[in-house]
DNA sequence: CCCCAATATACGCGATCGCGTATATATAGT
DNA sequence: ACTATATATACGCGATCGCGTATATTGGGG
């Protein structure tokens, strides 16, 4: 499993995007998990310009993700989460 | 001291204070490079409730610094230092 | 093509954001 | 102790949050 870099809300949002389908839920079953509207989920995956820190957080621990944060590697750069 | 893991905002923002004291910043100094307020940079730091995401990330882009998302290790947060 | 599940958007609501500004409380320095 | 800087808190403001709910819209399976 590659390490999965994000540097903006959108590499964040498609991180998760792509964790929640490995774990097989819907945004529906995360958000039930987790007190948190469907609707909600769909913004953080989709980078929304202004979600709540807590939002990430509470998303993160539902999918059993943590967070490292760590010097920006220069070297690094093929791997990031590429928005577009 | 190179990787720090976070699951809560506080442990967020006690990362991120500790990253702009060792670059030598104060919170105003950090917060007129990315347009937020001393104030602001004060809650972040602190792990406040709900802060947005977007400050999150200005911040760390002025700290040079970037998130690896991954699976929580089973180790105590304690050892996880030398788990990758 | 037709359904249905999944996802994206939208409404009013109360709460809280960050801003601009200002002040009160630490935390050093000499 | 005194002073200067650094950090924590607070005000009104406009904007946006997530909620609850509801409705588009998309995407596959039959």
């Amino acid at each position: 499993m590659p390490q999965h870099i994000a540097r903006t809300e959108k590499q964040l949002g498609a991180i998760l995007r792509r964790a929640r389908k490995q774990a097989g839920l819907t945004q529906s079953e995360l958000g039930k998990n987790i007190h948190l509207r469907q609707g909600t989920v769909s913004r953080l995956e989709a980078g929304a310009p202004a979600v709540q820190l807590h939002t990430l957080i509470e998303a993160l621990a539902a999918l059993d993700l943590e967070l490292v944060v760590r010097p920006r590697s220069k070297a690094s750069a093929a791997d990031i989460e590429s928005a577009f």
